[in-house]
DNA sequence: AGGAAGATCTACT
DNA sequence: GTAGATCTTCCTA
């Protein structure tokens, strides 16, 4: 069961904690892996938010993925609040649970901690690219989407960005704490 | 048409 | 830990 798209008509930091633990699913091959850290990116009020400079981001509707390419890679993100606001979620690192094969075959590395602890690296490692721009996430027919994991037992750390020129003065990325998959400590 | 920038990755010291 | 590579989008001439 895939998460209802109110589940993202919240504010960003606040969905970018609830997502931690959850599943992201990629149908057509069968990949399965729980997200472990991600980054709240707020849209006008940010420094380094993308969206202030260009007005495409503001897809305005939430639970919808943003894919935006940086340094060659692609970063996966989620629409969150209501229409207008431009702010999302990044995922920045996630725990490969199925269809491992699928990512190490696409990665080309051998330690399993080094394939998805990265933005740019989950992507790659799912096969994301631009083409999924757009996708609804809380639709079970998409090709791509996020459901709930198990409750498990897990402590979240918050901290402050990674790699952000300008960042804001409150701590906007959020992890498990302790998990081997988290892209830095 | 050209160039700079950017939420990164990898390899090497 | 740090430098260099790499690629797409957006801005300016």
């Amino acid at each position: 069961m895939p998460l209802p798209k109110k589940f993202y008509n919240r504010d960003a930091a606040e969905v970018a904690k609830s997502l931690l633990g959850c599943l992201v699913v990629k149908k057509s091959e069968g990949l399965v892996a729980k997200i472990v850290e991600t980054e709240a990116y707020y849209g006008l009020s940010d420094p380094a938010s993308r969206a202030r400079k260009g007005a495409k981001i503001m897809w305005g509707e939430p639970g919808r993925a943003f894919i935006y390419m940086v340094h060659g890679n692609w970063l996966f993100n989620i629409i969150t609040m209501p229409k207008g606001e431009a702010s999302g979620i990044l995922i920045r690192a996630v725990e490969p649970i199925r269809g491992i094969e699928i990512m190490e075959k696409r990665r080309k590395v051998k330690n399993l901690y080094a394939l998805t602890s990265g933005p740019g690296k989950f992507t790659k490692a799912f096969g994301i690219d631009k083409s999924y721009n757009g996708i609804k996430v809380y639709r079970k027919d998409s090709p791509i989407y996020i459901e709930k994991g198990k409750e498990d037992d897990f402590e979240i750390v918050e901290s402050h960005r990674i790699g952000v020129k300008e960042d804001l003065p409150i701590p906007l990325r959020f992890y498990i704490k302790g998990n081997k998959f988290v892209s830095r400590f």
